[in-house]
DNA sequence: TTTATATACGATAATTTTAGTCGTATTTAA
DNA sequence: TTAAATACGACTAAAATTATCGTATATAAA
């Protein structure tokens, strides 16, 4: 419960490797995913998904890999959880409207304002504070 | 990423249930499941857990049920959390210490600081605040 | 121009977690 | 004695997460 995934993980892990580096220096999936024993395959999804995102850039044939493309200043961990995993909520009627018990329930309302603490908590972090 | 059970979720809506009553009156686990449309083993489960751990207080037999046993004021959802769902931790490796990465891991001690934050925001807030 | 190494990405499989059910026992008011 | 409630371990089903596969494309270097 209340768990990040993987996915979240094995890109802050990314991150803060590529932020370790000269900035304009490139580092492979290959190289990330050997140093911190992580799936290839699933690291590059990653990877390839931070660059549809902006928050990463890639540069592709041998020699090839990725930088860091923004100022991690700049993203809140809220929008850095939400670009790749999607809408932040702790229960899906935060977003869905189609919970077939929407009447009867009685803990919509609390239930949103425990999310919106959270969604609060995520927006006054950034990555960098993560990642630094 | 980052969701509540539904274990905690029906916890909730029974506690609230049940303070909309008189504190004294009880309540079934029938009265619930069919009130809310929730489903009654699980439901049960559920209370039973709560039972145990002297939130709410269980009678026995025919016109039996549940009322509340405690200060919901006093009871930090943190503290609910961890009750039913056991320690509160965006990643393993926050009480685990068997991650083979552990020494490669660069993300440790970031992850912990985020996760202090969260468990912190839950410290704060009571399940009074939420139920009532 | 060929080759080797990198990113790109949809599809699928495996695993883990969560959700829900079953069966049985016990309690107790009527 | 019966009916309706809680108690609870074992099991099954479903969903979400994690990981892999296969193939395509890009490009630096031999």
């Amino acid at each position: 419960m209340l768990k990040i995934t993987r996915k979240v993980e094995y890109a802050l892990i990314a991150l803060r490797h590529m932020q370790l580096k000269q900035s304009d220096k490139l580092t492979s999936t290959k190289e990330i995913a050997t140093r911190y024993g992580v799936p290839q395959q699933l690291l590059a999804k990653t990877l390839q998904h931070m660059a549809r995102d902006g928050i990463i850039e890639a540069v592709q044939g041998p020699t090839g890999g990725y930088r860091v493309a923004t100022n991690l200043d700049q993203i809140s961990m809220k929008d850095f959880f939400e670009k790749l995993e999607g809408p932040l909520g702790m229960m899906d009627c935060y977003f869905d409207s189609d919970c077939i018990q929407i009447g009867a329930c009685n803990i919509r309302i609390p239930i949103q304002r425990i999310n919106d603490n959270m969604r609060n908590l995520f927006s006054q972090m950034s990555v960098q504070e993560v990642t630094q």
